[in-house]
Formats: structure tokens, C-alpha cells, sequence
DNA sequence: TAGTTATTTAGCTAATTGTCTAACCATGAG
DNA sequence: CTCATGGTTAGACAATTAGCTAAATAACTA
């Protein structure tokens, strides 16, 4: 659990959840959005894949990464329960974004 | 907003915020908690101040600490809304806890 | 097959982190 | 005033982190 929010303690690597909520794509287009060097951003990817909040498919020559919204949500509500907090969906959408 | 989940990405510190969250305590009462050095905890104890989830009282001499439940609150907040989540209080009692 | 493109791995470095012990400051008790 | 207690600060150290460049791997393209 702590996994999840040590993933979620670089702004670089949020930044890139938050993309991948908006649509799955490839480690290059991701890297686009920023100014690190594509191994640098290949780090952050595999902090956020080892905390199980993104995965890859390799379709040919790209690696598809998508969020694994459910993930979130779960760390999310576990953390919050502790708390005594809730965690809700807003809207449908979020799980459509992911396919187990 | 980093800071927070930094501070939150420490076992221990989660740890030390769960016990504030049932009342308020000093630091020793909180370091017994803990197998760790009483300056180690008080570097946790720098991180969450930092992060603005606690905050100290000197009286006489002690200093209780005490979980600010609200910039917890906001902070999940802030986050879970970029994400299309949405996190609620479950019981009145939380806020209790607080008097800022 | 040879070259190009997408991505990761390897190896390096500087900065940060979590831990410790020893020393310090502040408060209250005798 | 002196001592004990609660807590932090200072300083050291090993491990981790986030970044880089250069090299390696994998897959398409001509």
C-alpha cells in the first residue's frame, strides 16, 4: 500500500496517471509530455507498473500502457477507510478506461 | 500536494497518523508506539508538520501532536477529483478531532 | 539483410531519505 | 541551583532515488 503512494509521490509520475486517464498510450507518446529523457520516464514507468497503477501491452514496436483505474480506487478507499473516510465514482466512465 | 503523499508513502508515518487520529498525543506517548529512535521519530514527525497533516502544541514540557484531519481530507480530495473520484467524511466524528 | 524506430537496460552521479548516537535546550521538581 | 525528563538538533552513514548518456534488444521497413 505504501507501494502506491510512494508511486504516487512524484509529480512527474501523477502527471502521468493523469494522462493515461484521458486514453491508454505508448511509452513515447507519454514521454512527449514531458522534458525527461525517454529512459528517465522508463523508470517512472516501471515504479507506477510495480505498484500495479499502470500495465503494458507490447503491440509490435510500442508498449501500451493503460491505468488500472481500480487499482487507484482501491488504495484510494482502503487508505480513506482507515480515516474513516469514503471513496466514491463520480461517473461511469473511469472503468471503461481499463479491461482485466 | 507531492508532499502529502510523500509524507503518506512512510509505513511508519501512516502509522503515526492512525494514532492521532483517535486522540491527540504527545511525543513520547506516540514514539512507545514505535521500535525506532526518539530522534527518528521526530524527523517523522518534521516530514507530517511539513506535509501540514499535524501539528504541535508545547505544553509545559510536552508537545501534543494532532492529526489535521481536514488537510487530509483535502488533500484525498484534490486528488481523487482528478481522477473522477470523490471522497466523503463516513461519520461527524472526524472533524472532532480538530479544532483549528 | 541492413537500417530505422521504440523502448529498455546498464552504469554513472548527485541529492534525498531513514536510521543511528551524542549533544543540546527547555521545563518542572527537589 | 541542580538534576531528571521530554524533545529536538547536529552530524554521520548506508540505501534509495531521480536524473543522465551510451549501449542493447526487439520489431518493423525497404
Amino acid at each position: 500500500m505504501s507501494t502506491v503512494f510512494k508511486a504516487l509521490s512524484d509529480p512527474t509520475r501523477q502527471r502521468v496517471l493523469e494522462l493515461l486517464r484521458t486514453r491508454p498510450m505508448n511509452a513515447g507518446e507519454l514521454a512527449e509530455h514531458f522534458e525527461f529523457s525517454k529512459p528517465t520516464m522508463s523508470a517512472h514507468y516501471t515504479v507506477l507498473k510495480e505498484a500495479r497503477l499502470i500495465e503494458g501491452d507490447k503491440q509490435g514496436k510500442y508498449i501500451i500502457y493503460r491505468l488500472k483505474m481500480s487499482v487507484l480506487e482501491d488504495a484510494l478507499l482502503t487508505f480513506a477507510k482507515t480515516f474513516g473516510l469514503s471513496v466514491q465514482a463520480e461517473n461511469a466512465d473511469a472503468s471503461d478506461l481499463e479491461k482485466e
